[in-house]
DNA sequence: ATCGTCAAGTCAATCGATTGACCGAACAGA
DNA sequence: TCTGTTCGGTCAATCGATTGACTTGACGAT
């Protein structure tokens, strides 16, 4: 293990010339003046001395740390992990690190634990920060703006600020709810997201617009928290109202894994007797029994184009952006015909 | 927003202190001598313009950045998501801040991508390293080494360099081959992981222990790689052979989705015709059809005493740690006895 | 012979916080 | 009165890289 840290100085003493030269060359300064046999002796000696920047006195001097914050509710939900890889890709395509922290590795005292991962962060580790799922709540943009870098929410909107990046989650929705009507569906129920996430809304949008489109009365529409549990529940209120929707379209995953366990408890199969569609196409999904027909978003792309935009926004930027990409309707077992389709 | 900087200075101009005092009043210095009044002062100084200590800064002088680095294969396995939950905790109660990256946000030239990761990351921006899931690659000791900082590697093994915490992986699959003892199975094959991943190894020992413990010949064992795909071929293999097992104990949670396909699409039912366990207890577990029964080990546990043993890490210090924590089997659905146990 | 220009670097201030050394005033004890 | 000690701070060097300003020598043009 070698112990002493090797500087500039050293770099430069080897190479028989000054500081100065040794960092221009690292930086590939197009100002500076250098015969080519200096250049090989200085990468000669950065390569002999296994000489590395020190990243502390490079963001002091030039306050850039090339680095992006990105900050998740929780690292077990798979949709995070589509983000993370997008967002980690593009960060170190741009020659930036990554750090990516939860609200689980704070005490989670008010709101999302942001303030406190925001003290712990300090004042110039990072040159911008992204927020995935992370909602309007109080004292937000304040402690943001405190901190004095660009910012961007991931696939939540301010009301207050226009800083975000979405998906067309309404597209998204229409085209599961096509999908189920393709089939022969006339009686399409909605199991919608919490009221208070942002993504909820525009997929119960999506779904309406969708309905009206096909010329259908919106079916019976119950809402859940985005957990198996709140799923599971929220498909026993549909399963004992009067007119049995044939077919329902889940704000999201993990509610449809409890969706698809209300069927099941119920002594009904999918989807001979209720067809199930959720939207993002996690990798889970294809495991689930039967495996369950998904709506496809772009979510990798989302991450990468949140540190595109972090990497170019100005201070008082606003950005208010639905991402183009490919949406797409990934069929599965868990949607069929109707079983009356006979008829 | 606000625009300028602030710096100690300006705390110190404000509080009528020099910068000294306000450096020792941040750090709690022991040795400072200060009126209560003094001190008041410049906290309402700092509360006042709202001051945060300039990491970078900070960093150059006392040559630690108070962040921990953590490198896992991939962000969409959420064995690695608990992990990082721990850690992520543990760095948090130090006032520390864990970067983790992954393989995946690297171009994965040779190797497993650390080596451009640790150039990205550069000298001095992490005080440690955690490696969870990387193995004994060539060149990787050198790599580590070169950045001078205290590393460990999580759930694998260096054959070379005794620095690792792992989990009781031996006792983890004696566990699960006891409870299928106990159902009254006796044919009870194994799905192992690849050869090269330490943890296949171990579970593969413990399976071993166990039948001779329970007087039983191995059943056929059969090796995968971690996928749903490679647990999909292997238990097609075990089903073509001429005793057929009633039980099988698998490797990891991925390969015991597909083994399940495997069965199904084999015409089998589980757990009738054949029981299956896995290690690690992923939430997706209880998702799966039927629930899968599995061993729960303490992953957070272990990223959090990762980052406990590199906070305290010596630079020549040797660390080979059996993690101690509760390890339990969690029964669910795809356990039963065997279908002819009634003779 | 002199001036200007260009190549090839050198010089040194700077970023912001930390910390060992030091200093002046007040007071106690001899 | 003089010395020593404690209190309550101040002073300034330092960490390592960056960068605008400057220097030195050689050459060409006038």
């Amino acid at each position: 293990m070698k112990r002493s840290r090797v500087t500039l100085a050293d770099v430069a003493a080897m190479a028989r010339v000054d500081r100065a030269v040794v960092s221009r060359v690292i930086n590939k300064d197009p100002t500076l003046n250098i015969r080519p046999q200096t250049r090989e002796r200085v990468l000669a000696a950065i390569d002999e001395l296994g000489y590395r920047p020190n990243v502390a006195a490079r963001s002091l001097r030039t306050s850039r740390a090339h680095m992006f914050g990105l900050f998740i509710p929780d690292f077990a939900n798979p949709v995070y992990a589509e983000i993370i890889k997008g967002a980690e890709a593009e960060a170190a395509a741009q020659g930036y690190v990554l750090v990516t922290g939860s609200a689980s590795g704070t005490g989670m005292g008010s709101g999302t634990g942001l303030g406190e991962y925001m003290d712990r962060i300090g004042q110039g580790r990072i040159d911008g920060l992204l927020l995935a799922g992370t909602g309007d709540e109080p004292g937000l943009i304040e402690q943001l703006d405190r901190a004095a870098i660009p910012w961007l929410m991931l696939n939540n909107r301010s009301r207050s600020v226009k800083r975000y990046v979405i998906l067309d989650d309404q597209r998204a929705a229409a085209l599961a709810v096509e999908h189920l009507v393709r089939l022969g569906h006339r009686r399409i129920a909605h199991l919608a997201g919490p009221s208070h996430a942002d993504t909820a809304t525009r997929r119960s949008a999506g779904y309406s617009a969708a309905m009206r489109d096909a010329g259908l009365p919106e079916g019976p529409i119950t809402a859940a928290d985005y957990t198996p549990a709140g799923g599971a529940a929220a498909m026993g209120r549909l399963l004992a109202g009067q007119e049995r929707p044939t077919a329902v379209f889940v704000a999201n995953v993990a509610s449809a894994i409890g969706a698809m366990e209300g069927v099941r408890s119920a002594g009904l199969e999918i989807p001979r007797d209720m067809s199930i569609v959720a939207v993002h196409d996690l990798p889970l999904a294809s495991y689930l029994y039967p495996a369950l027909t998904t709506v496809r978003m772009p979510l990798a792309e989302l991450g990468r184009r949140g540190v595109t935009l972090l990497g170019s926004l100005k201070p008082d930027d606003t950005v208010a952006e639905v991402l183009a990409g490919p949406i797409e309707l990934i069929q599965r077992r868990s949607t069929a015909p109707p079983a009356d389709s006979g008829g």
